[in-house]
DNA sequence: AACTATTGATAACG
DNA sequence: TCGTTATCAATAGTT
């Protein structure tokens, strides 16, 4: 995508890395928002930017309403859960 | 994308909505996975599929620790938050 | 489940 | 620094 391909790893230059940031969160957030409204499902997104100044937890939540996606969801031990992390992109169900 | 442009709609076809469900909610987790190595930011995707059936949440957490996540910073009043629900796209900064 | 035509996202440029 | 464009990536419909 975009003139060259670039490889999957932390972007060294810090410019370039905002840059990226700057763009693909709004990439994220855009087909988040899609994916709910497509398929009917309820979404929660966090990003936190630690290594960027002025950071602050960037959430978007389809329902508009934070704390209850997380008590409803997150932290209800009711709700079966299937978690993912970094090194399982290939493996989703 | 794909061979036609869709709306941005709730699907109606039951079974075109699953299929379109399985395959984007991969794309967005990749996505997430991909800003998360590139710009070193920490990111966590919950997908509630209230009607599809067999329902169960997916998580996606770059740090592998949920609550970790919903604790240090969604529920942390510390941590300035910008919040973003359906209507938002087009003014996220 | 795999393919492919086509639109969409974005890296580098201006 | 913010819009443009060439290019790769995601995916809607097909098989």
């Amino acid at each position: 995508m975009g003139r060259n391909k670039i490889s999957i790893q932390r972007i060294k230059d810090e410019r370039i890395r905002n840059i990226t940031y700057y763009k693909r969160k709004k990439g994220l957030i855009k087909k988040a928002m899609e994916l709910s409204l497509l398929c009917d499902v309820d979404i929660i997104v966090g990003i936190y930017p630690k290594h960027i100044s002025n950071n602050q937890l960037l959430i978007y939540c389809s329902n508009n309403n934070v704390d209850f996606f997380v008590d409803k969801y997150l932290k209800n031990p009711l709700i079966k859960k299937e978690i993912y992390g970094l090194k399982d992109v290939n493996n989703i169900i």
